[in-house]
DNA sequence: TCGAATAGGGTTAAATTATTCCCATATTGC
DNA sequence: GCAATATGGGAATAATTTAACCCTATTCGA
């Protein structure tokens, strides 16, 4: 049967080139980076994430936590409790991937200043 | 006037909280770490890059292109002659990310099997 | 004179991602 | 019994990003 079950199907397939692409591939994602730097962090519960990163849906979190143990970086952990208890963790493959993303955040907090300028100036442009 | 000239005018403002988010800001688009990467091999042209990337549309690196000026991170240089001649070189604050894509590329390059078998993995499961 | 090469913008359509809202479970405390 | 807690999925819709397609301009060479 051929019931996709709502979850899209990809029209364009991802480009997976060089190892840029492949990185890109599995950090794409609006939310991705700060759960894994908060999972790392040692908030594992989902609710803990959510009030980490209050800006997003806990839909989102959740289809991004999905993603990303999809891609093996985390695994979830459910205790049959209720209410019920659920707790990530980054696997060796995702903590492999934290010095990385330390670097990324580094150089964004030594640029910090630069960046905000040169983003609110493209956003101003914008939206005028 | 308020005329947008069809440029996309954000509702959802993108969060700058960290260095991370910072980052993410400027580097997210399709093509942009690809684009960072090729100028600074010294492919500067915009016909070299769409040849090196010949999965995108001339129109959308035009427009990456142009965001990667805004947040200066490239600059352009255009030689009045015809046809017209046009060179993009990386600005000191570009160059000084590049450390930082070869790392992420490195990452990449270093787990390309793993990172193929779990992306490709997922891409099946979403198409069933 | 026609076609290729070079560069780039306007407009619309499609693909993708994220938001919103609603529903369900089962226990504890009031 | 009812609200709160904790987790998560379905469905529809909004927001955003990319792709597709068309048009402009100039010069060189066949």
């Amino acid at each position: 049967m051929d019931y996709i079950c709502f979850m899209y199907e990809r029209k364009i397939l991802p480009n997976l080139n060089c190892g840029l692409d492949l990185i890109g591939e599995v950090l794409y994602g609006k939310w991705k980076i700060r759960l894994l730097w908060f999972i790392n962090e040692g908030h594992k519960r989902p609710s803990e994430l959510q009030r980490k990163i209050p800006d997003a849906t806990r839909r989102v979190l959740n289809i991004q936590l999905n993603e990303l143990e999809a891609h093996d970086l985390v695994t979830k952990k459910i205790y049959p409790v209720v209410p019920p208890k659920v707790e990530y963790s980054l696997t060796e493959f995702g903590k492999s991937l934290i010095p990385v993303l330390s670097v990324l955040g580094q150089w964004g907090d030594d640029n910090e200043e630069k960046l905000r300028s040169v983003i609110m100036k493209r956003l101003n442009a914008e939206n005028e």
